[in-house]
DNA sequence: GACACAATCTTGACGGTGTCAAGATTTTCG
DNA sequence: CGAAAATCTTGACACCGTCAAGATTGTGTC
């Protein structure tokens, strides 16, 4: 519980108005000043807490992967017995997170944080929330709906399909012909559909 | 052919600019200022081509899409009567340009641009660049490798698979559990196997 | 409890950025 | 040839990230 000590704990305030201001201009209109006036301190104060703005945008992306684990553990861990309604449900959460936090989802993914490997806190949360992915996808494989393959590469197929949908679509690059007639969720669960195998019952 | 009258052919040259500061400096090193100064020409000079940054950027975007389109039309126009070689020669064209130009893919694909369809000739070198894979993926269809479903949904699935595992790359997303092990064009070429059917023979 | 020290925050400055207005120069065209 | 339009320069503005210097506040030690 962090108490308040000097002006409060800052260097959550700074990640929160970060966070909100992505939500509410874009990542156009994230900048370290703005969040600095959000959170009520002068415009180098936040200097205290992070060495730069890639820092911060370092911090913010972090949060978002931990709130994306949480997501994604919340839709999962219902169904341990039942990992196809796993995969499908897990898929929604992933899709709904991105429809839900287009900007967050933007700088955690679209390369606007230069050097990622410098983060290890970033690292180590998006490394997280694949080992989900690969969970997931190993279960699903030991009852037979997806193929026989290291569970890590079949994994990074999965994730990469559902993110290059959710990304062509949240760029707009997908509009014309298909998502006039289908939504974001619809084409993701077809495309997951299409890699399942047939069960032979 | 572009005459000298004023300067040059400014316009093209702001481009061609454009491109070798975001292959040298990456996407944060793009400044409107350091294309100028590229080019030869004043700090406000561009604004007699462009109307803001984002103008600059979306036909910067646009150029990319023309050259991804020329390279998977030549990976592809040799192979007319061979879907399968065009549709697994096409994505590796998609990969190569990725991989080889890195920060023009970044500024076509992440958002950068914000606005897209306030730009016609993107939307349309985009889209145009979207049909072919339809193509190809109909002539997949055609000939039993790839399951009957309608054309464009399929393409989406497909586009979309290669394009998120390639952009997870790029971001280093994917790098400890796998990339140590398999390279970017194994991991799509894996993807694209698991996609085809299995032929009847 | 006092005091030195460290953490935190403010103020002010620097160069770089996108954009606009005003004016200079050049091309185009009637 | 001359007017109008296109092109480019100069200069200014607000905003940005970052740093240095100093003020303020909390922490740990005797």
């Amino acid at each position: 519980m962090p108490k308040k000590y000097h002006h409060g704990d800052l260097k959550n305030a700074l990640i929160k108005a970060g966070v909100e201001i992505l939500a509410k201009e874009g990542v156009g209109g994230l900048s370290l000043r703005k969040v600095a006036q959000r959170a009520g301190v002068s415009h180098s104060a936040p200097y205290a807490h992070f060495p730069d703005k890639q820092s911060l945008i370092a911090a913010i992306s972090t949060e978002g992967f931990n709130q994306l684990y949480a997501e994604l553990e919340a839709a999962i861990s219902p169904y341990s017995k039942n990992p196809k309604k796993q995969l499908l449900d897990g898929v929604k959460a992933y899709v709904r997170f991105a429809e839900e936090n287009t900007d967050t989802f933007k700088i955690m993914f679209s390369g606007i944080l230069e050097k990622e490997k410098d983060y290890p806190t970033f690292v180590e949360s998006s490394s997280k929330t694949f080992s989900l992915v690969v969970m997931v996808v190993q279960a699903c494989q030991d009852i037979g709906i997806l193929p026989a393959a290291p569970a890590d590469l079949l994994a990074v197929t999965i994730w990469g399909q559902i993110h290059g949908i959710v990304s062509l679509a949240l760029e707009g690059q997908v509009s014309h012909t298909v998502l006039e007639q289908y939504n974001v969720q619809d084409v993701v669960s077809f495309a997951i559909e299409q890699m399942l195998l047939r069960q032979p019952n």
